[in-house]
DNA sequence: ATAGAATAGTACAGTCACTGTAAGAAAATC
DNA sequence: GATTTTCTTACAGTGACTGTACTATTCTAT
């Protein structure tokens, strides 16, 4: 976060470093529930307790390194052009932000990058505990959202709307990462195909969204949705 | 859930229902956090095995009341009307049927009633592992939800739109969710204003789904939303 | 340089949710 | 009435997380 001032200060962050280094080596080694706080603190060569001085749970831990996304996020709303809507300028950061870490992933070569996302995703998918933070995550990034609208429009005091607004919008990022983990755990599709099919489907979302519901799945005649425009 | 068969039957839902009884007496009285799983067995006299026998975690306890909400919505969507939209029935459910738990709450007396309801929702606001809970079952919902609308709309394999619009309609009540938190916390209110102002918000927040946020929220001009219908 | 104030790290002891297992008690089945 | 099924319990354990008090290190100011 914030530059370390003095020697006290850099041997914080390096700490720090170390543990959450030690603990992604182990998890994917092992898997996040297979791979105890102790043992983390045991291979990193310090207290047990001073892994929770630094984070607070062992999810924590998992998430550390995607601490800014929504610092970044925010940032990138307030600086949109003006008369942009912040529909428009979400869509534009989760797609052309480095696709805001949907499929970023560090790794020496392509497969090494792509065996990582998938073993990210496996690991998501089989912990209850991670879900949970992630749906902890979405749940602050909507409420720090719906602030900043809810700013822009001036709404009144305990009015629902940018919170609803906002959580459509979350919703879209949850749903692309939902439809990227299916994809990256079946296997069955290259970066390239999956890169292009993720654009799609976040194209569709936008615009229903923008076009609104009024005729969306209606019953008895069990339509398909209205126009895609 | 089902009707019980035989002695067995019978004598497994009475101690279920034990448990869970104990369990929202000791939550009342001393709250979610302040409550031990031990101490819940004790005050209900059997083993604290049995009770994560009937209740695998303690958050199962608390949200016990609620078990039929999802099916109850689903039914609901089920059997709306021909022609009507999935918004449509979803936010006649929400409003109409007794409020779908929104201001729920028995009680002896109005008076009785009310501080109940506070006193549920300052336990949740108060309880991280709580609100953890609740957004675990609004994805469950959202997600049961999702196969709903995809399977109405027929929508191709792996299309994510159902799953953008139940997250949008499932959204409009976590954000009434919190409007009656919000409200009830503030203790500001008497329930007859609290119960129209929620009618108004859930009417505003589905007109701005159903029409679109083609024009929500644009930077520079700082635009109120337009068009309140 | 060094005394003293601040703080990072550690050892230790404890709490609490939750799990697995084996054995006893009660009810269903034959 | 014997056997089998299953509910319940006692017991022992795991693992995340907390609080406290002590040690070691770094910072500050003389």
């Amino acid at each position: 976060m914030t530059e370390p001032v003095g020697l006290r200060g850099r041997k914080k962050q390096q700490t720090r470093a170390l543990i959450a280094e030690t603990a992604w080596r182990l998890f994917e080694a092992h898997g996040f529930e297979a791979v105890t706080v102790g043992a983390i603190a045991r291979e990193a060569d310090v207290a047990e307790k001073t892994v929770f001085n630094y984070f607070p749970t062992k999810e924590d831990l998992f998430y550390s390194p995607f601490e800014s996304f929504e610092q970044d996020l925010l940032g990138a709303l307030r600086e949109r052009p003006a008369g942009e809507t912040v529909l428009r300028a979400f869509r534009t950061f989760l797609l052309d932000g480095s696709r805001a870490g949907l499929l970023a992933v560090r790794g020496a070569t392509a497969v090494e990058a792509r065996r990582r996302l998938r073993h990210r995703h496996r690991m998501i998918a089989e912990s209850p505990a991670l879900q949970a933070r992630e749906r902890q995550i979405m749940s602050q990034t909507t409420r720090a959202l719906a602030d900043l609208i809810a700013a822009e429009t001036r709404a009144p005091a305990g009015d629902i709307s940018a919170m609803v607004v906002a959580t459509a919008l979350v919703g879209v990022h949850a749903a692309l990462i939902e439809f990227v983990r299916r994809r990256t755990l079946a296997e069955q599709d290259e970066f390239r195909r999956l890169a292009r099919d993720l654009g799609a489907q976040a194209t569709r979302a936008f615009d229903l969204l923008e076009s609104g519901l009024r005729h969306y799945a209606e019953a008895g005649s069990r339509s398909r949705p209205r126009s895609r425009g």
